[in-house]
DNA sequence: GTGATCACG
DNA sequence: ACGTACGTGATCACC
């Protein structure tokens, strides 16, 4: 029989260490955790045991222990967001079945060796699993190591048998013992012979086999003078050390192995914990999901069965519009709706195939609300069947981002056990089936939990009526030259190969440019550069760097050039051709779930970073045309975030210098450099600028100083002098974090949450990091909520008013319509007035609009 | 799959 | 003492 035996502590130890510290929405840290499960995992898969045992360390030192322990020192104390996650695995380990083995006064590699000794007795087979090399030791035919590591954030378990312990380090595994009493280690203070580390003290044992042998012949052996007198001086320290270094074989503990048998898992409560944890892969990968059946307290005694049948289209809307809500989940693909399952009370239908008749009786009609996961693809297949959407609507995807955006994802099932909902069972293996019976109950607590947060309006008022605009977006598309791509990417090609060569001849071989690895060989190793910054795998040749190497080697500016024109022609003119529709237009996806802040993301290409910048990137805008007969009319809000801001902050200086319309940047140059607005000189503005954008980020002089190339003493002027004339701003960035800390969030002027656990961590940088955020992303995120309504009041005013032109992209504070010419005045002008009056805040909200026949020309 | 780099607001 | 602005997505090399 098998018996797997864990180090508790050191696995934990090291998983935390190996992946980034990952926190729940309210702030548990539960990286540990995570990391020890996989860990977990991967050993029993390995091994498979038959019994398994946990092992912890147990402070508080008793009677045996006081030497020990003194000579140990104080161990490091661990971080506080390690520590709290202890009790919680244990708890969890428990759930799960196991037995979790601690002795008070034993660390948990001496019940590893306990353990290991009581298999070697019996004859069974004991494999250790540890990130400590110490318990190396213990290994013999019947005792192996799995020696687990966390590598970015994948868990390794590197076997070691008596074989592989002879291979690495030459010695058999008892010897280690000896070796380390030479070497010492630091870390557990294990004090060794001063003067001979790791490479002498191996090679003293391989060649004398232990430390009594070199002592017992201390005068004769062969080695040099300076490592014998080094020997002799530190003897009394070698023996105390291997003392010190042997791990325990004897803690009383219970031996006999049937005591560690796995028990059943209480699957209900260790899924309910993972739940809360937000372990929602493992839960998968662990098998403890038990199809539909979420389980939880309330299940058992509420769970409903409920019958399943496909039908006949002809009765589905009849039974589907008997109730006041339609429930359900859809697979939609290019203009149909393939497969759906509508919950409709007292079963489960589906139906395949809907035909426009039925689609039109279910959702035209207005009497019904309905409820759906994920309503965007909904919009869009209904749009193109010319079907309408009347009635109420809720989407659980959207209410759950927006009670957390920082989710990764929000299935129905991962919804279901983070928000405990009772579950309904169902005999079926369809996807939407499954799925569809948990909505009712999901979304009750969905739209409860939303209605406390104050997001009704933002839910049904802004997110699902944008669902719908983008849809529309998505299903239009952006009409592309194709040729015209082709032949500037011709061009683009051209050039590179040009600059390709004389980059070789430069650095006086040929290399791969695109290869960060390969580039810093050839600028810092080859042609000897001064390193200037390195990476954790390097050297670090980022344009920045580049930029101040740049009068070093003549290679340096032709590098720029050629990743300059590189990335012009993978990245997007390659990169578009590919995604061009058979109707010569790209359709984006626009996903309204993505961001924290509450901004859209643009994929499959993003049309939201397309170059601009420079005068050669931005060329390519000229390729993104309108149809026949059509224009761009492009409209973009004049300093959004920076008007928010000053509404937010409700800063009386910023506010009127807005009203007034004054140019915001030369405006704060002059108040920051105190004098004359005519006198403000264009380096003035534009410092002031940066500093204008520094703000909104949530600023520090350091990198201000860089971004603008000045001291960081003056950046820090620039900074004091800005906020003791903006005096309302300074009252709002320190305000702003300590109630994000108090609320463990912040929002926007619409209510949009973003968590921020990371406020309460020990970790200077996170927490750093957590505050910028806190001044950010009410900024950022109202900005966003803003444009968002923009947006919904120019489709419905173009729908409104009977106008073929279409909204096409928006990109954070820009929007595109694509207009017949003859409409294209009054696009312009509607553009603007519903930009502008999106909402009301204490400053005026300016945009403009301006007109051409592709981007290029109809961008101001 | 991750990190480095670079495109955008 | 330490790292250094917010929010994204695509591509490439490399393990």
């Amino acid at each position: 029989m098998k018996l797997l035996v864990l180090d508790g502590n050191s696995i934990l130890n090291r998983a935390y260490y190996g992946i980034k510290l990952l926190t729940t929405k309210d702030g548990q840290y539960t990286n540990g955790i995570y990391g020890f499960l996989t860990t977990f995992e991967k050993v029993k898969e390995l091994i498979k045991p038959d019994y398994v045992a946990i092992a912890f360390d147990l402070k508080k030192p008793t009677f045996r222990h006081k030497m020990y322990e003194a000579y140990k020192g104080q161990r490091k104390g661990m971080p506080e967001e390690l520590a709290q996650q202890m009790p919680v695995l244990k708890e969890l380990l428990k759930l799960l079945g196991y037995k979790i083995v601690v002795c008070q006064g034993y660390e948990a590699d001496d019940i590893l060796g306990t353990l290991a000794k009581a298999c070697e007795e019996t004859g069974n087979e004991c494999v250790l699993a540890t990130g400590d090399r110490d318990s190396l030791q213990l290994v013999s035919p019947s005792v192996t190591v799995r020696l687990t590591v966390t590598k970015m954030g994948r868990p390794e378990a590197t076997l070691y048998d008596e074989v592989q312990i002879m291979e690495t380090y030459g010695v058999k595994p008892k010897q280690l013992i000896d070796i380390k009493a030479i070497q010492g280690d630091t870390s557990d203070n294990i004090p060794g012979v001063k003067g001979i580390g790791q490479k002498g003290a191996a090679d003293l044992i391989q060649r004398f086999g232990n430390l009594d042998y070199i002592y017992d012949n201390i005068d004769t052996i062969d080695v040099k003078p300076g490592i014998r007198k080094k020997l002799i001086e530190d003897k009394e320290s070698a023996f105390l050390s291997r003392k010190l270094g042997e791990i325990y074989t004897d803690v009383p503990i219970e031996k006999d192995l049937q005591a560690y048998t796995p028990q059943p898992a209480d699957t209900n409560g260790a899924v309910r914990l993972m739940a809360k944890l937000e372990f929602f892969s493992l839960i998968e990968k662990m098998g403890l999901r038990n199809d539909a059946v979420i389980t939880n307290e309330v299940t058992q005694e509420d769970a409903v069965e409920k019958p399943v049948e496909t039908i006949d289209t002809k009765q589905l809307a009849d039974m589907v519009n008997k109730n006041d809500r339609a429930v359900f989940i859809g697979v939609y693909d290019n203009k149909e709706i393939k497969e759906i399952a509508f919950d409709i009370g007292n079963k489960i239908v589906l139906c395949n195939n809907m035909d426009k008749k039925t689609a039109q009786a279910i959702f035209e009609n207005d009497k019904t609300e309905k409820i759906t996961h994920n309503i965007k693809p909904l919009f869009a297949v209904l749009d193109k069947m010319g079907v309408g959407l009347q009635g109420k609507t809720f989407d659980s995807v959207l209410g759950a981002y927006l009670l957390n955006p920082s989710a990764s994802g929000y299935d129905v099932k991962r919804l279901s056990e983070e928000y405990n909902v009772a579950a309904t069972n169902v005999d079926s293996d369809n996807q939407a089936v499954k799925a569809v019976a948990l909505m009712d109950n999901l979304t009750t607590i969905l739209k409860a939990k939303i209605k406390e947060y104050n997001q009704t309006n933002l839910l049904h008022n802004i997110e699902i009526p944008l669902a719908q605009v983008l849809a529309y977006m998505e299903n239009t598309g952006f009409m592309v030259d194709r040729q015209g791509i082709r032949d500037y990417g011709e061009k683009l090609q051209g050039r590179i190969v040009e600059i390709q060569q004389s980059i070789y001849t430069a650095v006086g071989y040929e290399f791969n440019i695109n290869s960060p690895k390969q580039l810093g060989v050839a600028l810092f190793e080859k042609l000897q550069l001064p390193v200037i910054k390195k990476t954790k795998s390097g050297y670090s040749t980022g344009a920045e760097i580049l930029e101040k190497l740049i009068d070093v080697h003549p290679s340096i500016p032709m590098i720029l050039e050629y990743r300059k024109l590189a990335k012009l022609k993978s990245t997007y003119c390659d990169g578009l051709l590919k995604v061009i529709g058979d109707d010569g237009r790209i359709h984006s996806s626009f996903n309204q779930t993505e961001t924290r802040t509450g901004r859209i993301s643009s994929t499959e290409p993003n049309l939201q970073n397309i170059p601009v910048r420079t005068d050669l990137g931005r060329e390519l805008r000229r390729f993104f045309v309108a149809k026949e007969g059509c224009v761009l009319v492009d409209a973009d809000y004049s300093q959004i975030e920076l008007r928010v801001l000053a509404h937010i902050a409700k800063d009386e200086v910023m506010t009127q210098a807005f009203k007034d319309n004054n140019d915001i940047h030369a405006i704060t140059a002059s108040q920051v450099f105190n004098m004359p607005l005519n006198m403000v000189t264009p380096i003035m503005r534009s410092r002031a600028k940066a500093v204008n954008f520094g703000i909104v980020y949530g600023i520090g002089a350091f990198s201000l100083s860089k971004d603008i190339d000045v001291t960081r003493k003056e950046a820090d002027n620039y900074i004091k002098a800005y906020l003791s004339h903006y005096s309302g701003v300074d009252e709002y960035m320190k305000n702003i974090a300590e109630k994000a800390r108090e609320d463990g969030y912040v929002e926007t002027m619409f209510n949009r949450r973003r968590y921020l656990p990371e406020l309460n961590s020990s970790n200077h940088n996170l927490r750093s990091f957590g505050e910028r955020v806190a001044r950010n992303m009410p900024i950022q995120g109202t900005a966003a909520d803003i444009i968002k309504i923009a947006m919904i009041r120019v489709s419905n005013r173009l729908k409104k008013e009977q106008l073929e032109s279409q909204l096409i992209l928006q990109v954070h504070d820009e929007l595109i319509v694509e207009a017949p010419q003859h409409e294209a005045m009054r696009v312009a002008m509607i553009l603007q007035e519903e930009m502008e009056n999106a909402v009301t805040l204490d400053v005026p909200l300016l945009a403009e609009a301006s007109i051409g026949k592709n981007w290029y020309d109809a961008k101001g």
